[in-house]
RNA sequence: GUGCGUUUAGCUCAGCUGGAUAGAGCGUUUGGCUACGGACCAAAAGGUCGGGGGUUCGAAUCCUCUAACGCACGCCA
């Protein structure tokens, strides 16, 4: 389908072009002025020049070509050549009447589809996940979703931290408490066991342990470094207890996103990108762009173009060993040849922006990605407390995730419980619901890439700009539905009104955006524009609700054209929610 | 030092890529429950868009200078 706009500017266009001027002009935006129209045009101003005629004439001369428009009710003139307009109701209903019965309410997803490889989450292994975690999880699943919503093939890979210092940290601070195990044994020769020999939660006791002990010991790090040495050059003991690490973390990490209800479709990490390292580094060499550079492998991918020095891109460090370049310029090279994917998207820290543009740079110099894939480093801010520093917890030290959600889902139950009564098992689970959409629509209602003041309690409001209050609409709009099928209604053949409100045309109108907002937060990589549209949509349902009769309304016909209205404005809210990656209970 | 980013109402944030009187929410003040969920709705007060200069019919938006804050700047990830 059309964008509603689009439809409405080529009304204007040929009109335009009908008074002898160019149909460029007609171009259709909102009115900044709800008190005078609703929509305006304000190509005679722009045309005046090239036209070489007033724009009020201009202007004029238009208008005098709609007044027998379909499309507009009323168009009128404002000095300097405002052209004012308002639309025919019927000309709504009918836009939203085939919206309502087409596939993805009109949305045209895109008929090339394109693959896009979106590297978000990024844990690290026997690490419990911190609020630093949060967004890129959070945004990353709704750039996902949306960019599937637009037709695209889309893989989400987690791009776990796998392979560096830390895994020797935990494998040397397990020889020390467990020495006797076989995996130490170097004359070992059966089966490994199949059972880890440790627990989650020992494991996310051991890291920290096993780092701190390293800070302090010069000999325990040199253990450790050789315990990774070992474990990268494929001692298979070392191995074996490393890929038990590596399933009972990411077992664990599954559980955590599950409640975040993000999902990942592939679970690689920097440890898949390592046997292609040495490939890499030698096409690197022998292609001529890589050197020696204070003794690190390093790739020049400063520009002409650049206001500042760009460094080399380190491929690798003076002692040989890899980094963290060199594992993502691998993982980009083992998806380029395994996914060729049209584009590759990371949700990163914004502080990391620098090392992107030098990896980006680097991966293109080198050929390892060619011209026709994009790369979007796509930054996120700092989640802060409401003292605007970053967020900790009361006593200072980073908080883990789990603890976070666990903390607003029990005020959340409270708070549904103090104004609902249902049993104790629903509410946990509404709270859940309701608690996950407050904490997503808080994060993805600011501009990613800005830092933003994590406010529990106002993210948590059922009032105001909130995920509580766009789920509050969704239920209300439930609810009268199921209250229209208990008195005998059908929600089958039905029909939409012709408006006769200003708050139902308001309602239509809203609901017409829905086509042009899902395509310019997909281009914009912006899930911030679809928390303002349903915001604004929430809001004129409420405000339609509250001054029409819906049940009562005497007219069937009528009845059942709300009623039509009202399965639409469900279908797309409880859509938009999905994008953002949370949904709406039946009551709460 | 260099570069990037931010600066809009008391607070938290939008601003559709240059349009009329800069918008929401929270908070403050006020009004509205005999209808379908008042967890709502309506209204008021609140602004030299950090500051200066420029571009043009017209600037929060584009250019330039400047200030404050944040971040990043070769062997961490």
């Amino acid at each position: 389908m059309k964008k509603f706009l689009d439809l409405i500017s080529e009304e204007m266009g040929s009109a335009f072009e009908r008074a002898g001027f160019d149909a460029t002009l007609g171009k259709v935006s909102l009115s900044n002025r709800p008190d005078l129209c609703e929509y305006q045009c304000n190509g005679a101003m722009a045309g005046a020049k090239v036209h070489k005629k007033a724009p009020i004439m201009i202007a004029n001369a238009v208008a005098e070509e709609l007044k027998e428009s379909a499309v507009f009710s009323q168009v009128e003139v404002a000095p300097p050549g405002f052209l004012n307009c308002k639309l025919q109701p019927a000309f709504v209903a009918a836009y939203l009447e085939e919206m309502r019965t087409a596939e993805k309410f009109g949305y045209e997803a895109a008929n090339e589809p394109e693959t896009i490889v979106i590297d978000y989450g990024g844990p690290n292994v026997a690490k419990p996940l911190h609020v630093g975690h949060l967004r890129s999880a959070i945004i990353g699943e709704s750039i996902k979703r949306i960019s599937r919503y637009a037709g695209h093939t889309v893989i989400g890979d987690i791009h776990l931290g796998d392979w560096g210092l830390q895994m020797g940290l935990i494998i040397y601070e397990l020889s020390l408490r467990q020495p006797d195990l076989v995996y130490f044994d170097p004359d070992f020769t059966g089966e490994y066991p199949k059972e880890a020999p440790f627990t989650i939660s020992e494991l996310e006791e051991i890291y920290p342990t096993a780092s701190g002990k390293s800070k302090e010991d010069p000999a325990y790090k040199a253990a450790a470094m050789e315990a990774t040495f070992k474990l990268q050059s494929g001692v298979k003991g070392y191995r074996a207890l490393w890929k038990h690490i590596l399933a009972v973390s990411v077992a664990d990490l599954k559980k955590n996103y599950a409640t975040l209800n993000v999902d990942f479709d592939l679970w690689k990490g920097e440890s898949d990108g390592h046997d292609i390292i040495p490939g890499m580094v030698d096409y690197m060499k022998k292609g001529g762009y890589a050197y020696i550079s204070e003794g690190a492998l390093v790739v020049d991918v400063k520009e002409e173009t650049d206001t500042k020095e760009i460094p080399p891109c380190m491929i690798l460090k003076s002692d040989g060993a890899s980094l963290y370049n060199t594992t993502d310029l691998a993982t980009i090279m083992d998806r380029m040849e395994h996914i060729k994917p049209n584009s590759l998207i990371y949700v990163v820290d914004k502080r990391q922006d620098l090392y992107f543009e030098q990896v980006f740079r680097c991966a293109r110099k080198t050929k390892l990605v060619g011209p026709e894939t994009k790369l979007h480093f796509v930054g996120f801010g700092t989640m802060n407390g409401k003292d605007g520093k970053p967020f900790k917890t009361r006593e200072g030290g980073v908080m883990r995730l789990e603890n976070l959600l666990k903390e607003i889902n029990q005020e959340m139950l409270k708070k549904i419980l103090e104004n609902r009564e249902m049993d104790e098992s629903e509410a946990k689970e509404i709270a859940a619901m309701v608690a996950l959409a407050a904490v997503k629509y808080g994060d993805l209602s600011n501009q990613a890439s800005k830092d933003y003041i994590f406010d529990m309690e106002r993210f948590m409001s059922f009032e105001g700009d909130t995920g509580p209050y766009i789920l509050y609409t969704i239920v209300r709009i439930k609810s009268i539905l199921n209250k229209y099928k208990s008195q005998g209604g059908s929600l089958e053949n039905l029909k939409l009104n012709c408006p006769d409100s200003d708050s139902e045309k308001n309602l239509m109108k809203e609901i017409a955006k829905f086509n042009a907002m899902v395509e310019n937060a997909y281009q914009e990589i912006a899930p911030h524009k679809v928390c303002a549209f349903i915001y604004d949509l929430a809001n004129a349902f409420n405000r339609f609700y509250h001054e029409t009769k819906i049940l009562t309304e005497e007219n069937e016909e009528k009845k059942a054209g709300y009623i039509a209205l009202l399965i639409l404005c469900r279908d797309v809210l409880e859509t938009c929610v999905d994008l953002l990656g949370f949904s709406a209970p039946e009551r709460m």
